[in-house]
RNA sequence: GCCAACUUAGCUCAGCUGGUAGAGCAGCUGAUUCGUAAUCAGCAGGUCGCAGGUUCGAAUCCUGUAGUUGGCUCCA
């Protein structure tokens, strides 16, 4: 008897039964058997080892193939365990599953891992990859199972397969003297493992609550070729010499003080830019007709009931009290929004009215989530409310997305991504309306062009949420943007407006936010630009640089012509080199540098030199400012 | 909040197994007036996060505490 397998270029091949992967690469050639990895049947992924079916499509994977990474990383989690097992003969293994960029496997252990265990560790691991040893599949029963890692002393994994059902059939692995529970598929031998590394140990509870015990996590990465790995290693670098937290400490612009942990101090650099921010949001809430307002800080507690704050988000809130009166501090702005709409009668022609708000929030963080500006315990937001009647939803929709489009765009983040999360098994309202809310959305989506993912029942209670996503340079993911509809506060301050024929409607309330956070954002856009602002945004604009006492008065009108044209200048009349003064204003990342000298003074000229172009010559003052004037007028990334 | 690590001059960091603190840059002073990424010299600057403890003696060891960092849980 014997099978036949169809190749990826549809040749037919004659195998004998029970013929492997194995020994479908070896029957084409060493060099494949060499490279081979796994196999894909009829698409799916399976061991090299595994036999082959009759008729199957077979796919050979080998490290050209995407799919073949997560192999690797897979493959080297255990590994990683293998090594610790022996190592360490008391650790009890947890899991070990591949994430973006890597795996991890956690351990219970006696003492946590340290960093210095890492290397010892690798070297454990190199040495498994050396011995070569074959990775062989070995189902069992679950009861089976359960006895083995009974045995092997292992309660995690006793655990892990007492969620399975009895009488299922699960599939090990053993490579050597380590068994470990795996789905699989794995790689045929260790030592198709060639290039990892272990980064980082962590605590993690275990299955992810934080009422069972703690782990030790080590995290690691692989890749296919050493140089794969390099390249890995060198992006985490550019990371770290992006990481906003250093450069707002070198470029000035912001600090955190124990006083007041994890709420920022910024500085006037940050401020500047800050503050350009926010001016450049108010600018497009004129041309997309929002309105602006200024609410309170600190409201009474009953407000905080009437919204459900007070009973759903209290554990984030700070409390004060004064003339034996509770008040809170607001977390967001909604509530105060709604006590402004209901202060007054509102018609259907007032709709939609669409209030914005740069109030300051406080929300209390747990000590152990804060981080830099990206998780802090006091912020603003480009946050508005959009109070319209229902059928207006989708129009909304679709003059938000054009006004985020046009803001993601002056930021240069060209990639955007959508996802519309849906109703949630426990909600408000009744299905016909979030039949329209979420109707309306994902056609304002579909017809802007805009594709998205759906992210069913992860809708918040009271209304479906589109959440946008942007990559940054270093392709990183950040959520910005958010536009959740609400039917719930409206009814819990008893909204109202007067529709067409008499009656009374309830509006419903869009909550959006285009940066989110402007805290947040700020530290986005350091990492994002690396710390080099556009000219807009940057907090030094122009450098004034005379090389010479001489030229001193010359510089100084330079400057103040500078200055009333409406820029941020730095006139840098030290007495310095040139060469010195051009090296601190680029490490400052100043985007131009007007060197003047004997010649310039004279003609009244400047010479140009911008941070990445360098030298650009002399020109009048006027023709610079002319053309400097126009790149920060339109924002030029 | 939980696990772990870190905290030395304004910044970046040295300071081996306990013997009582050091560099570069920044700052100040002086000299130099020098055309596109660091001019030279001098001076000054620290109760080694904070509070206890061990010790003849603590930046170094122990305990507690604060902040920060990497994760977990949570989240803009």
């Amino acid at each position: 008897m014997s099978i036949a397998v169809r190749l990826p270029d549809d040749s037919l091949r004659q195998l004998p039964e029970g013929a492997t992967g194995t020994d479908l690469a070896a029957g084409i050639g060493p060099r494949l058997l060499e490279a081979a990895l796994a196999i894909k049947q009829d698409g799916q992924l399976t061991d090299l080892k595994a036999p082959l079916r009759d008729g199957a499509k077979i796919e050979i994977l080998t490290a050209k193939n995407e799919d073949s990474l997560e192999l690797i990383r897979h493959s080297t989690a255990h590994l990683l365990a293998h090594a610790v097992k022996r190592l360490y003969p008391n650790a009890r293994v947890g899991i070990g599953p591949t994430i973006e960029d890597g795996f991890y496997y956690d351990f219970w252990v006696e003492k946590p891992f340290t960093p210095e265990d890492l290397p010892v560790i690798e070297a454990e691991m190199k040495k498994i990859v050396a011995e070569g040893i074959e990775v062989v599949r070995e189902d069992l029963d679950r009861d089976a199972a359960i006895a083995r890692f009974n045995e092997m002393g292992e309660p995690l994994k006793v655990e892990v397969v007492s969620g399975i059902p009895q009488g299922d059939r699960i599939s090990g692995y053993r490579q050597g003297d380590f068994y470990d529970l795996c789905r699989g598929p794995h790689i045929p031998n260790t030592n198709k493992l060639k290039a990892f590394k272990l980064l980082s140990i962590a605590g993690a509870y275990w299955k992810g609550d934080e009422k069972n015990q703690m782990l030790s996590r080590i995290y690691g990465t692989a890749f296919h070729s050493q140089r794969d790995l390099d390249e890995h290693l060198q992006r985490l670098e550019e990371a770290k010499q992006r990481d906003h937290r250093k450069l707002g400490k070198e470029l000035d612009l912001f600090s955190f003080h124990p006083q007041a942990p994890a709420s920022p101090f910024f500085h006037p650099k940050g401020t500047v830019v800050y503050n350009a921010l926010v001016d450049y949001i108010r600018e497009l809430y004129n041309k997309y007709d929002y309105k602006e307002v200024i609410t309170p800080q600190i409201l009474d507690v009953s407000l905080w009931k009437t919204s459900g704050h007070y009973d759903n988000y209290a554990e984030n809130m700070y409390f004060t009290t004064a003339e034996e009166r509770e008040y809170a501090v607001k977390p967001m702005n909604c509530p105060g929004h709604c006590v402004l709409f209901g202060s007054t009668k509102h018609s259907y022609r007032d709709l939609p009215l669409r209030i914005a708000d740069f109030g300051r929030l406080h929300r209390y963080e747990r000590s152990g989530v804060t981080h830099g500006l990206t998780r802090v315990r006091t912020f603003c937001q480009d946050d508005a409310h959009l109070f319209c009647a229902p059928d207006q939803i989708k129009a909304e929709m679709a003059s938000f997305l054009d006004l985020l489009k046009e803001v993601y765009d002056t930021f240069a983040f060209t990639e955007m991504r959508v996802a519309l999360s849906t109703r949630p098994e426990k909600r408000l309202g009744s299905d016909e309306i979030w039949d329209a809310a979420e109707g309306a959305l994902a056609e304002a989506l579909t017809e802007a062009g805009v594709p998205f993912k759906l992210n069913p029942g992860e809708g918040a209670f009271y209304g479906p949420k589109i959440e946008f996503q942007v990559l940054d340079a270093l392709k990183r993911p950040w959520q910005l943007g958010t536009l959740q509809v609400d039917y719930m506060l409206p009814e819990r301050f008893d909204l109202n407006y007067t529709k067409p024929d008499g009656t009374e409607g309830r509006p419903v309330m869009l909550h959006r936010a285009i940066l989110g956070s402007l805290e947040r954002f700020f530290g986005i856009l350091v990492e994002h630009c690396a710390g080099a602002f556009p000219a807009w945004l940057a907090p030094v604009q122009v450098a004034v640089l005379p090389i010479t006492d001489r030229v001193a008065p010359f510089a100084e009108e330079v400057g103040a012509k500078l200055r009333a044209a409406g820029f941020r200048v730095d006139l840098d009349l030290r007495n310095e080199k040139v060469n010195a003064k051009i090296r601190e204003h680029q490490l400052r990342k100043v985007p131009y540098m007007l060197v003047l000298g004997d010649r310039e003074a004279e003609a009244g000229s400047v010479s140009v030199r911008h941070r990445t172009q360098g030298d650009l010559g002399v020109q009048t003052l006027e023709a610079f400012l002319a053309s400097f004037q126009a790149e920060v007028a339109e924002r030029r990334r």
